[in-house]
RNA sequence: GGGCCCGUAGCCUAGCUAGGAUAAGGCGGCAGCCUCCUAAGCUGCAGAUCGCGGGUUCGAAUCCCGCCGGGCCCGCCA
């Protein structure tokens, strides 16, 4: 059942309206704003068109509990069935309560951070839409493959590798002892020329695939990796396929996109290999092969994306914005050669106060550090509470990974954002644990009910009232939301939703006392209870959140 | 110089794709609520020329143009 997409689509038959006029609105349960529309044409005031379109309407099903119409507006209202149905589908179908079945499968690329140092703050922005959109996607009924991008063969992927081999990997997580050999050996460059050298007779090597250099840039890069997946666990963020770039050189699919481009007639030989780019409206060239016979970033990614044309149907990267020009220019040159070009979901940057992140200056906060702080800070809040050491261990990193997910995911991706300390190990109001919280008390509620003896739930629509009417118009919404966002490709919107039905059951929960001696209003409120705790419990799980049964 | 993005109360954020009914929340401030299902909660008060100026429209935070402020990009880096 998919509970308040099945009221939508009832209005839509009964009325003939469009998508384009029918909206979700604090008046009503769905609201039109289509009398405004044609109110112009007919020269008539909204009101009378509204009133007129009224009588035209085919009412048919069972949701559509009455309709109103008020200022030109035309509101729709739910009926009893479809509040009944909707508790009854949530408490039936649980755990699988909001899956959809759209079908088609995705590959969602997303974290593809260069394995020459450890995740940090502005990364981990990127992992966190990824990894929810992929979770989003999965309940919708899609086929997903989460793809990491590894950049193997990049410039910087060659410094940290050379780094390694002058100066020895140190023994701690590795992603963090090759930041510093990585950091290192950028500032000794700026001094010594021959590093410069060395790096570029490096780079030949591993293109041509030299046994020794292939072993180089392996082991370095495996153990970059190694740090970066435990990181990526701590955060509940996981791929399912890791794609080392090196891997589409190697295969034959680079000098596919160069023949590509040569029958549409658009690839230049000079020195080097290049596309000029002026058609597409650009100034300067893009370079596919150096001089020197080796390929660039963009040249390994059209390669990739050939690849990912011919084995999926639809595919979205998750990138910072400083990639919004070389992705422009990759889509045009995808389209120009007739494949399909990928969806981007672009973010801002995360800066620190003092400026922006950077890697290769040793300027960053490293996701791990801020995972760390977080979870000592939520431990310091269950500290003198009655658990035992073990559930204040997992229960503060819950919480803490929680609040780093949510902080990161909630904001619109194009917003940029300033890390903050304070703001990032604040437990309070709009975060995760006040989301983990209200689960908890749900879970509290239907604890004591059990001991008690009181078991049994009902719903009854005579006993809803208007603050239960609106939170389980909230639950009905679930599947809706999910499909809001496999459209849109902005999970900002359903973290804002879990958001709402946890307020809204706080609202619930401290007018109506649930545990009451009167048995109908008992168990009217105990199916409340427990259809919002399904769905905060399935909706912190679309967020990569564990849902706790007590804090 | 050119391109893209952001600009909503002291601070942070939602709403902008498909223009409409009182601009919605949080933090911080002030005043309150635990003999009652977890106070990581709740209630009330104060706080906004929706960056500025034009335009389109019956109607603009939302669309268009110009400007101001901030960020990112314009490498044979990624």
């Amino acid at each position: 059942m998919v509970m308040f997409r099945a009221f939508y689509k009832e209005v839509k038959r009964a009325t003939g309206i469009d998508d384009r006029f029918l909206r979700e609105s604090d008046h009503a349960d769905l609201a039109s704003t289509v009398a405004f529309k044609l109110a112009k044409e007919k020269r008539k005031k909204p009101q009378e068109v509204a009133e007129e379109l009224l009588e035209s309407f085919e009412i048919s099903g069972d949701y559509i509990g009455r309709i109103e119409i008020e200022n030109g507006y035309i509101n729709f209202f739910a009926g009893q069935e479809f509040f009944e149905d909707t508790i009854n589908a949530i408490l039936d179908e649980d755990y699988r309560y909001g899956e959809l079945k759209l079908g088609g499968e995705v590959i969602v690329e997303h974290t593809s951070a260069n394995p020459d140092g450890p995740l940090h703050v502005g990364h981990i922005r990127n992992s966190i839409i990824g990894d929810t959109l992929v979770r989003i996607f999965r309940k919708a009924g899609i086929r997903v493959n989460a793809q990491y991008y590894v950049n193997d063969m990049g410039r910087q992927s060659a410094m940290a590798v050379l780094g390694a081999a002058r100066y020895g990997i140190g023994s701690g997580k590795p992603d963090h002892e090759i930041a510093k050999v990585y950091i290192r050996i950028n500032a000794d460059a700026e001094e010594d020329e021959s590093i410069n050298a060395k790096l570029e007779e490096l780079m030949i090597r591993y293109e041509r695939g030299e046994e020794d250099a292939v072993r180089m840039f392996r082991d370095v890069i495996e153990r970059a990796l190694e740090g970066v997946k435990e990181t990526l666990e701590r955060l509940n963020v996981r791929h399912d396929s890791f794609i080392w770039e090196s891997e589409f050189v190697r295969n034959g699919y680079v000098e596919r996109i160069f023949r590509m481009l040569e029958e549409r007639g658009l690839l230049e030989r000079d020195d080097v290999l290049k596309v000029s780019m002026r058609r597409f409206g650009y100034e300067k060239d893009v370079i596919l092969r150096r001089e020197n016979g080796t390929t660039l970033y963009i040249t390994r990614d059209l390669a990739y994306h050939l690849w990912k044309n011919e084995n999926c149907e639809r595919f979205v990267n998750i990138l910072g914005s400083d990639h919004k020009l070389i992705a422009n220019q990759l889509s045009d040159l995808l389209r120009a050669i007739n494949l399909k070009p990928p969806e981007i979901v672009f973010f801002e940057f995360v800066s620190l106060p003092e400026g922006s992140m950077s890697t290769r200056k040793g300027k960053f906060i490293s996701a791990d550090e801020l995972i760390e702080r977080t979870y000592q800070e939520a431990r310091v809040l269950i500290e003198d509470r009655d658990f035992s050491d073990e559930d204040k261990e997992r229960i503060a990193r819950a919480v803490a990974i929680g609040a780093l997910r949510f902080d990161f995911v909630r904001v619109s991706p194009e917003k940029p954002m300033t890390f903050d300390w304070k703001k990032a190990l604040d437990f309070e109001r709009q975060t995760a644990s006040y989301i983990q919280y209200t689960h908890a008390r749900a879970c509290s509620i239907l604890r004591k009910a059990v001991e008690m003896g009181y078991a049994d739930l009902d719903f009854r629509y005579d006993l809803m009232d208007e603050t239960e009417r609106e939170l389980v118009l909230l639950l009905s919404k679930f599947s809706f939301n999910i499909e809001k966002v496999v459209k849109s490709l902005k999970p900002s919107t359903f973290a804002e939703y879990i958001l709402d039905i946890a307020e809204k059951f706080n609202d619930f929960y401290h007018k109506n006392p649930v545990i009451v001696n009167d048995s109908d209003t008992r168990m009217h409120r105990l199916a409340i209870v427990d259809a919002t705790r399904i769905v905060l419990r399935n909706g912190l799980e679309l967020l990569g959140i564990e849902a706790l049964e007590r804090m």
